[in-house]
DNA sequence: CGTACTGTTGAAACTAATCAAGGTACGTGG
DNA sequence: CCACGTACCTTGATTAGTTTCAACAGTACG
């Protein structure tokens, strides 16, 4: 049997819509891995390796400076696929935030099987297509915002991205989560200090939009207000 | 004959690869159309009716906020692909930058033929999977460098995307160039306001680092000097 | 030759970064 | 289980960079 069968997001990733012959071809490439927060999975500039597909956790896709910046490109939840393959080298690092587990393919493996069966292909473009608007818009929020609006719209994002995550049967956003990101990797999603995300979020917290339970936890209390001052 | 007999990008764009029968087909479902600067082909959370290729001229992808704060997200060159196929609404405007043609398509055209053309499907990944890594870079730049360095990769990026499509045979970044953008356009592709682009241009050229022949001109003397303010 | 648009320059205001201490939570070992 | 050390976070004061506001100059065009 084959571990594909028990994946639980064998019908969000980019496996679904393969039949039980492909899915067992496709188990023959690839093997389970789990990463440890904090652990590298793919290297910025590194050749191309491996290409993965998230099972469970949350992992960051990030470039650097040579002095140091940070700036997160990219956040991958459990059935978004992450790597780049058809292309030799890859161009962020892929960082595991919480503990993780992915289902990893050597990059050449992946592309063979991928060019041999059209239906992935597509469910990949979907995906790419859909990751490129995301990007697109996080531009506008790099480019154009303050900060104040910068926080407001990531609590909003961070609302709903992981209500899709959660197993619990709750339909929308929802208004308490924990953030699997620390201060500082807030601040490299903005594009601010982590500094000013303190301040902002206190000034969140004193104005009774939002609650801070606990380091990681937010609870939203004013949706409204936060959507207002998303801009 | 078709037109696509005859298209000066027919080699490079997606539809590169397609045998002559398929690009008959192809040809049958798209149609020739001349933009001119200034004017918009899609517009942002307009309805995705239509995709392109770019075959001649410039265009800018673009989103902005409700104030009217504009940021470009994206620039679409000779044998680029435009508008969002697979989905529902497109997240940005098309306008031309200088007048340009296209060849464009119903989207529901197009997506019924990519389907059952896996190599053009390929291709269209493959393009995505680029202006991703592109998209991406330009995060790095929006977030976290400073106008100076905003200002020297975006006239590196742009002698190198510039050459690409000239003519000349020469190899390499070109070292003069026009400008496809207004002073207001470079400003909304970096996240700057038009003050502060062109004290950063003056600056340059007091430098020695540039010459601005014409508002629209630039030639890079100290290409050296460009790289290592680039950051 | 005047008008309108685009770009440049200067001064002031403001936002967010930087520099610098403290404080709080958390894990570890006593 | 509690004390301690460390890493993470918050807060305050100051500074720097960029925006904003305002006026002017250059260029294209009728």
């Amino acid at each position: 049997m084959s571990s594909c069968d028990t994946c639980v997001v064998r019908n969000r990733a980019i496996c679904a819509g393969l039949d039980s012959r492909e899915i067992h071809a496709l188990n023959a490439i690839g093997r389970r891995r789990s990463v440890t927060a904090g652990e590298p999975l793919i290297w910025e500039d590194d050749d191309s390796l491996l290409v993965a597909n998230v099972i469970d956790g949350v992992l960051k896709l990030t470039t650097s400076t040579e002095d140091g910046r940070e700036q997160i490109v990219g956040v991958a939840y459990p059935s978004d696929f992450i790597g780049r393959p058809f292309g030799p080298t890859s161009k962020a690092s892929v960082v595991a935030l919480t503990d993780a587990r992915v289902c990893v393919f050597s990059r050449n493996d992946f592309d063979r099987f991928a060019r041999e069966h059209p239906e992935l292909e597509h469910k990949l473009l979907e995906r790419t297509l859909a990751e490129l608007d995301r990007t697109r818009s996080w531009m506008m929020l790099l480019g154009r915002k303050t900060a104040p609006e910068k926080i407001a719209t990531f609590l909003l994002e961070m609302s709903e991205r992981l209500a899709e995550t959660g197993c619990t049967p709750s339909f929308g956003p929802a208004n308490r989560f924990s953030l699997p990101f620390s201060r500082q990797q807030v601040a490299d999603v903005l594009g601010l200090t982590i500094e000013t995300v303190s301040r902002q979020f206190t000034k969140l917290k004193n104005e009774g939009v939002i609650e801070l339970p606990s380091r990681r936890e937010v609870e939203i209390v004013n949706r409204g207000a936060l959507v207002a001052l998303a801009g």
